[in-house]
DNA sequence: ATAAACTAGTGACCGTGATCACAAATTCAA
DNA sequence: TTGAATTTGTGATCACGGTCACTAGTTTAT
């Protein structure tokens, strides 16, 4: 399926085109729905496709040379992944797996190279989400030498809240709460340790679930402080 | 003191400039050598400079919330880093210290940008190096996930390898090896049991010390089997 | 509707790397 | 040259997370 001009215009990328480029990726863009667990973008082959996600929640995976699933990041609604390939025309780094049932919009790297040439501004845009995944890494990076473990999951759940606003609340929900073996593979964990931080955090009635899918943190502040390291369990 | 054209000419970064841009980066450059352990690029301050490698090896470090440093890349000469403020006026995430006396030059983001926002190849080329080291980070990141430590310490020490064309040969020299605790907080390891690997690579022949800062490989096609694997030390 | 697949939860065991506390060797600075 | 600082080497101990082997619950296919 295409897109229409409507569903581009909801990425904060595509800001400020004239229509006759919107129109352009539209004519050579699809529109797909990938259910739980399919792969969108494969490592090491030249797709060559940016990889905008409208609906659901996406994961970068790799593997180690010993085979163990390595999480890199996650992919909210609103963003995009795959951009590599505009800069470099290199091949995919990374595997790009959806966590949910979710809705993608995929445009050939080509097309976009050719409008940001033309763009400066989405060029830097482009530029500037390569750098804000250069931070992300870095400071996923650090998480990792984090010795304390709770601390380690706290913060990985931290950054899953959506609205920076609710971050004050004092209590905030997470919907779509990936799973405890997607939560471990970006932390270096195994999956039974990360079942277990969740069940200390449920006993000191921190955190409950709300459902398959959602976390309840009810003392945020606590919640906070733990993923600061002020506070242990 | 100030860079010259021919300083400049030997990075790949400002290949087919003009000499009226590499006399105006000349201008407003900094040639500076900086002892072994002092930073050059301090984390979450706005410098905003592109600190291009001349001699030595940098590093880029981090520190976790309770204070345990970690290693994130290496810097070798003809190489860069400082680049992200380039396109993002941002802060920087990392520090950069100098592992050994390093000879590097400075040059204010800002004259960066408005010479590549003119030249499509430079700007092209800054981009490049973006999404290099974000698949740079990504196998490193998977590199933390292997398990067989060992193995994990082959491949980084095999990353060190400068010239490619050595690595078919039948023994490399690797200079300027960073330190035990250089090399740990790379891999998320204790410098005690990077110290172990070594011995134990050193008393299967594999490897021996040349001096303070060379190590010598000598069953180089033994070496990348256990980076890859397929031996047990 | 029913089986199959996946996710979460839990206990027991065990290996291994971190940590500590040194000593030795080497490099660097005065 | 000599002392200080850094780097490397080594043993002993131990906590902690991985692994395994389950069960229970839940979701997804057919």
């Amino acid at each position: 399926m295409l897109a229409t001009r409507q569903l581009l215009q909801t990425f904060n990328l595509f800001e400020g085109l004239v229509d006759r480029d919107l129109d352009d990726f539209c004519a050579k863009s699809q529109v797909r729905r990938y259910s739980r667990r399919s792969v969108i973008l494969s490592a090491r082959q030249d797709q060559n496709q940016l990889c905008l996600l409208f609906e659901g929640r996406l994961q970068g995976i790799d593997f180690t040379i010993d085979g163990k699933e390595v999480g890199l990041y996650f992919v909210e609604p609103g963003d995009y992944c795959g951009e590599l390939s505009v800069f470099d025309h290199g091949p995919q780094p990374e595997h790009v797996i959806a966590l949910n049932s979710a809705v993608v919009i995929l445009i050939d790297a080509e097309t976009i190279r050719n409008v940001a040439l033309r763009h400066p501004q989405v060029m830097l845009k482009l530029g500037t989400k390569l750098t804000s995944r250069i931070r992300q890494m870095t400071s996923q990076r650090s998480l990792l030498s984090v010795h304390s473990i709770p601390q380690r999951v706290c913060n990985q759940v931290w950054m899953l809240i959506r609205e920076n606003r609710l971050k004050d609340s004092k209590s905030v929900s997470i919907v779509n709460l990936p799973t405890h073996m997607e939560i471990a593979i970006m932390l270096n964990l195994s999956r039974e340790t990360v079942t277990r931080v969740f069940q200390q955090l449920q006993r000191k009635k921190l955190v409950s679930r709300k459902g398959p899918n959602e976390l309840l943190i009810h003392d945020v502040s606590t919640f906070k402080a733990v993923a600061e390291g002020l506070k242990k369990i």
